[in-house]
DNA sequence: AGTATAATTATTGTCGACAATACTGGAAAG
DNA sequence: CTTTCCAGTATTGTCGACAATAATTATACT
């Protein structure tokens, strides 16, 4: 329950030794729930006297939250936080159908059996909370989080899971939470995940690429329609 | 000449109007070329004093270097230049052939007719330089980039651009200088560029996404060959 | 009154110093 | 002689203050 939340809030485990890493976790939290608003200036000053830090880990924070795309910052006038926008959403996906689809491919190669069955297992679980907690979107969301973190793992290519774990997941998980993008799609996602997962297991590279590829291009679909909606 | 040259080590201009801008493309210049050793320490006091600035700036240039995959960084224990091996250019490649892919196919979308003669006018350009200048590399690596970073902008994905510009592309051109990875495909290239940017004219996304992917992943197999090589 | 310019204020970028942590060498114990 | 522990050293993380740049307000001029 509690152990799913705090999982998918951060997929690799960072000790946040560091003042900084503290920071930015809270930070990032906030960010992506909409506590500090899309948009909104970021201030040193203030932020440093909020988490009672001085303003050299902060920016250290900052930089960091620039790298995943929650802020963007202009020298020598400040940073903000970013604005969603459908044509963002859209161009992530884009990336994601791509990156998700070859992690995916490697997964079906590298992953080891037992981390296969953990995964099966993890499905399973889902599966039942899902029939018990009818339409709590929180544990539907958590839940695919958790399988698409697991499958880029196990890619096993560092590369493409600091971009996509990293830099591109904070940003899509504020999407969904400030544009509600869990749509009618959820129930559908759960069968889709298992299908994904026996291409998988069959070692199947090439199936497990392209039904990824569906599974998020489908998405994609929804958010184009939102677009043209919004356009005329 | 010289345009090249700059041209394709920033292919977007940025003002560097902050001193840790300055030292961060002295420094990233100097790690791409092996002037700093792969798989060395850094130290920061040592920069600093090395660049006449203070540690704040170099902090700040450090972690962007971290952002484009040039440096390992272990909190409180220091930065160190990465470490080059055939497996992890196996997975830059893996990575660059499902992004250049889509890039190529939005190149094809939203790249307006003068981005795309004048991509055509650098090609021919770039065939005559060859010419005259046969087995000079350097054009032949500088003109490979050049063509990519323009395909890529043309792609207009803010996302995209950044992972691959900003992100990948460093490492790439770490990896080609010091692993001297322009083999005897160069001549084939400019062939293969040409046959990308007629389908880029001809608004076939779908081909032109075909044809980089195969282009790209030409240099993937090589390295394949030689990680083979090296195994046995 | 509206606009352009100048002074003021606030914010960001940079610096040097201190605190906390990790590395290094040597002494003591097995 | 090897290993473990400890002290000393060096490096990184953090702090508060200063300098440089941008934003804001006030002022003067057309």
């Amino acid at each position: 329950m509690s152990t799913i939340h705090m999982e998918v809030l951060s997929p690799i485990a960072k000790p946040a030794v560091t003042s900084a890493d503290r920071v930015l976790a809270q930070i990032q939290r906030a960010v992506v729930e909409g506590e500090i608003a899309a948009g909104s200036k970021i201030s040193e000053p203030e932020l440093a006297r909020k988490f009672n830090i001085s303003r050299a880990p902060l920016r250290e924070a900052l930089a960091r939250l620039e790298r995943c795309h929650l802020i963007e910052r202009i020298p020598n006038a400040g940073a903000r936080v970013v604005r969603l926008s459908y044509e963002g959403l859209l161009q992530l996906y884009q990336i994601r159908e791509e990156l998700e689809g070859l992690a995916c491919r490697l997964a079906a190669e590298h992953m080891a059996i037992e981390e296969i069955e953990q995964l099966q297992e993890l499905l399973d679980q889902h599966l039942s909370h899902q029939r018990v907690r009818e339409g709590e979107s929180y544990y539907q969301e958590a839940g695919d989080l958790d399988f698409h973190y697991r499958v880029i793992l196990g890619s096993k290519n560092p590369y493409l899971i600091n971009m996509l774990c990293d830099e591109l997941y904070y940003l899509v998980r504020m999407y969904r939470v400030q544009m509600g993008m869990n749509g009618p799609r959820v129930s559908r996602a759960f069968d889709e995940h298992k299908a994904i997962l026996t291409a998988i297991g069959n070692r199947d590279g090439e199936l497990a690429d392209l039904l990824m590829r569906r599974h998020i291009s489908a998405s994609r679909k929804n958010i184009e329609i939102k677009l043209a909606q919004q356009e005329k």
